[in-house]
DNA sequence: TGCCAGGCCCTCTTTAGGGCCTT
């Protein structure tokens, strides 16, 4: 699976929003293997507070190649494989927007590492990326709201989420399949719904 | 330049409201 985080000019696609860096970074057995990262040329402003908190300034991204080259190298390097995000209602709206904008369309789903965290790690004092980095005792990345340190700190979150739900249930694997099928059901459901899908899997097999 | 959103989730709820999370 591969793990994405954009950095954008705001909050809205729909409202003129674009996106000014991308990273993706390629998940397999719980580990990092591979990485894109790129600023892209948004061909409109960054406000000053966007700047403040990304580092990413107008002069940065005028220097950039523009977003189509990007998100076309980026779309490649994803592939089929499927998407997870923090916030993904968030990254899924700009991915959807970006690619759309180069003549191409989405085919795989999302998972949300914020969600999933708010099921398996039910204690926890917050659900913004950092916080629960710090939760878990990962490493933190060195540069936070840059997309690559994002992404990275996502995909370390994500395979510890999914080794939590191996030690609970004690599976082998957790795939991005039985991550989609969680993310949206109730809490106090969450195990009697691990359970079940478990046993169709193997009722399947 | 600064403004703009929207889905999830909890509760003093469900005929609703407001905080969280992403930039």
């Amino acid at each position: 699976m591969i793990v994405i985080d954009f950095e954008t000019t705001g909050l809205s696609p729909a409202y003129g929003d674009r996106a000014t860096e991308i990273a993706a970074v390629r998940v397999e057995d719980g580990r990092i293997v591979d990485r894109y990262q790129s600023l892209m040329n948004p061909q409109r402003s960054i406000p000053s507070f966007i700047t403040q908190l990304t580092g990413i300034t107008n002069a940065m991204v005028r220097k950039a190649p523009p977003a189509a080259q990007v998100m076309a190298e980026v779309a490649d390097f994803v592939g089929d494989q499927p998407l997870v995000a923090h916030n993904a209602s968030f990254d899924s709206k700009f991915w959807d927007s970006e690619l759309n904008r180069i003549g191409r369309c989405r085919q795989q789903p999302f998972v949300c590492s914020m969600l999933i965290a708010r099921r398996v790690l039910p204690q926890a004092p917050s659900y913004k990326l950092g916080v629960l980095v710090d939760f878990a005792g990962l490493p933190r990345a060195a540069r936070a709201h840059r997309a690559l340190a994002d992404a990275e700190m996502a995909a370390e979150l994500i395979c510890h989420l999914q080794r939590e739900l191996m030690q609970r249930f004690q599976l082998a694997q957790v795939s991005h399949d039985l991550l989609q099928a969680i993310q949206r059901r109730p809490k106090s459901q969450l195990d009697a719904c691990v359970r079940r899908l478990i046993a169709a899997q193997c009722a399947a097999a």
